[in-house]
DNA sequence: TGATATATGTCATAGTATAACATATCAAGA
DNA sequence: TCTTGATATGTTATACTATGACATATATCA
């Protein structure tokens, strides 16, 4: 239930090790990580932040693939189905994943400040969404669970102001 | 913790009651409960669903107001910021409150089939947010809470089918 | 009543997202 | 290997969501 995110770390080898694990969770699924959608991942990794689509567009636009919406749409859809990504509803954004491990309910820090996003992992079955639903016999299929607020560094230098 | 919304009640009664005590808080709170704020919390109320900002435009239009999207946004800004309406971020759209006695950290169950929405009040110190932003030392100021899937009548009739 | 703050309305524009269609590429069986 | 059906890419066009800026009107209160 640890929140990375707000830390440093190494950054580069997180973003190799992330693709080729995400290449090889492909191939095993058959899914087709084409260029675009590998492209996308990597512009993703760089970032611990949330990235629009026409963020993510204006890039791939310049490295010579389409320069179209749905070009950012589609491989940003192609990601967060399969959990590579996932898309921050509250900022109309999305963030690569931390945990491309596995498929897992994500639960996410935002701080409004330097806009940063810590991802965590949840047990779906156990949050308060689950006890509402379960007591309302709504059956789940998607949770959003997203907090806004500031992140420990920020929240110092507001104080230190 | 029960989430109302999937039942059947006395909708008038409901809106008008609702009214009544948004009306008395704002008289209270010092807020100006102005034409336009009322008639779009009223339009709010009338519904169970979430309702995009430019449907309640399209109302507010016909009904003599302005028609201009600030009109709409305005209106539902400082209903939201006082905690008369709620935004539903997975939807970029809005739902009256179903709890408006009191501040509240709510949460939504959003039917994907028929687009109920149920609005649940949450302790936010208990959820899986509040234990993660604890142990990464971040503050929360505004928590998302959103499930989407199939509310009771809409899985049932999937089933018959 | 006059001064200040708040609210309404408009025009203009920015930002987010998808439908529809043509072309290209891939995957698998004949 | 060729064909065929499915998938992916790229485009144009358009729809939906949201806000900045400014003028006018209304409310609040000294």
């Amino acid at each position: 239930m640890d929140a990375l995110g707000f830390e440093t770390h190494d950054h580069d080898h997180c973003i190799a090790d992330t693709v080729a694990l995400v290449e090889k969770r492909c191939l095993d699924s058959g899914l087709q990580l084409t260029a675009v959608r590998k492209r996308t991942l990597e512009i993703m990794l760089e970032e611990h932040r949330a990235l629009g689509a026409y963020d993510v567009l204006a890039r791939l636009s310049q490295e010579g693939f389409g320069s179209q919406p749905p070009v950012a749409y589609r491989a940003l859809d192609f990601l967060s189905k399969n959990g590579f990504v996932h898309k921050i509803e509250r900022l109309n954004a999305f963030v690569a994943c931390a945990y491309p491990h596995a498929d897992h309910s994500p639960a996410f820090l935002i701080c409004r400040e330097c806009h940063l996003v810590a991802e965590a992992e949840t047990d779906p079955a156990q949050g308060m969404l689950a006890k509402i639903a379960a007591s309302s016999d709504f059956v789940i299929e998607r949770a959003v669970l997203e907090a806004e607020g500031l992140c420990p560094t920020c929240r110092k230098q507001g104080a230190a102001t």
